[in-house]
DNA sequence: TGTACATCAGTGAACGCGCGTTCACTGATGTAC
DNA sequence: TGTACATCAGTGAACGCGCGTTCACTGATGTAC
């Protein structure tokens, strides 16, 4: 039995949006605790923001296009950390890895945004598929620019910058998306720093 | 509105057994062309098999049982597969290749399964963990055994043989699962041979 | 300054649905005599 | 060969549940006069 929560404050009124903003808020933090976007319920997340259901639909169409929501914003904040990461290293090789480590560690310590992003059936097809072209490719595109300009700098063979970035994405996907699906497995230590670190050299000149 | 289907014949006495199979080959069929173990019912699976829900339960304890004799199935299918694929394969590199295009291959054609196997939050976290053990791990140790090989021939630089295999692993993982959960990225051609080729190369002396 | 009114964020109750599972039962099959 | 009986694979109906969503509504807030 979970103690119900307090009942919110109704918002004043030009602010309705702050209740936009708690719902993704406890939409996210649900996520994490639970497992899965079946795993939440749009009555949970109400119970969350201290607010009966239908209110969620007064922000949101339905639960897909909150769901959705959340995952702009995940989609967002990888790219943040992902820039931060690289911010100031000027040896392109370095940033390369930086990236790759701060993407691990994205994954890591948000492992069930990670599983909606990157590691789940998508919600609908056709319309998911649009979102990600936006959204996902964005952040994609930071990585193919980072091989680009290992390429230019003569760190890398020249090349396809897009099929290494790939090759790169597909490397840290790797280590992130089992280390998230198989967390009792005896992994070796710094399993992930090496794995980047490998990687990287692979495509060094 | 699906047709429904005939009514199975009931088995004669000794034969309850092939029962069990059928609804074990029902269930594989409706989580390749469902999305998830949640999107297939105990229900949609005793229509599929032309049964009563309840007959289910004479075979299987519950759902959960259920999924995880089909998940046991599908780990020998893989390890057969990848054992298949080596065989008769005398250069260690070789075979090592081998065993990563194979591992790829049952992962595209049969993507539902590996998303269950190798991309989704555990059933139940202690139980499955004790099962991974048993099932997956006798396919990895073949993967410990293939790169102890290369080792041992003088292929691969001597060192953790475990550690490299873990690394190869998160490879082909990222490669399947990445292409798998993002069908419609407009992935380079030859992808995946030309990870697994990579990543051998990076270890080989 | 006081009052009537429009706005609109949020409510309470209910909808229909599909789910996993249980229970008492049926009736064809094989066996014992 | 015929009959009474035990076995047991499978049935039919129902259970309680939680889900996403809808609908008519309330009542505090701000505004116009």
């Amino acid at each position: 039995m979970v103690t119900k929560l307090a009942r919110r404050r109704r918002a004043p009124r030009g602010e309705g949006d702050k209740l936009r903003d708690e719902i993704l808020a406890a939409t996210e933090r649900l996520l994490v605790t639970k497992g899965s976007v079946d795993d939440v319920s749009v009555r949970a997340i109400a119970e969350a923001v201290g607010v009966t259901p239908p209110s969620i639909y007064m922000h949101f169409a339905d639960k897909e296009a909150l769901v959705n929501a959340v995952c702009e914003r995940h989609f967002r904040e990888l790219d943040r950390v992902s820039a931060r990461a690289t911010k100031g290293v000027s040896d392109p090789v370095k940033a390369l890895r930086a990236m790759g480590r701060a993407y691990v560690r994205f994954g890591l310590e948000h492992p069930e945004e990670y599983r909606i992003l990157f590691m789940s059936k998508e919600f609908d097809a056709s319309r998911t598929a649009h979102l990600d072209r936006l959204k996902g490719l964005s952040g994609f595109n930071h990585l193919v620019a980072a091989v680009r300009r290992c390429m230019d700098e003569g760190a890398f063979a020249k090349g396809d910058a897009f099929a290494v970035a790939c090759a790169l994405w597909a490397s840290v996907h790797g280590i992130t998306s089992l280390m998230i699906a198989k967390p009792n497995f005896p992994w070796p230590t710094k399993f992930a720093e090496r794995g980047i670190e490998s990687v990287c050299r692979g495509f060094a000149i």
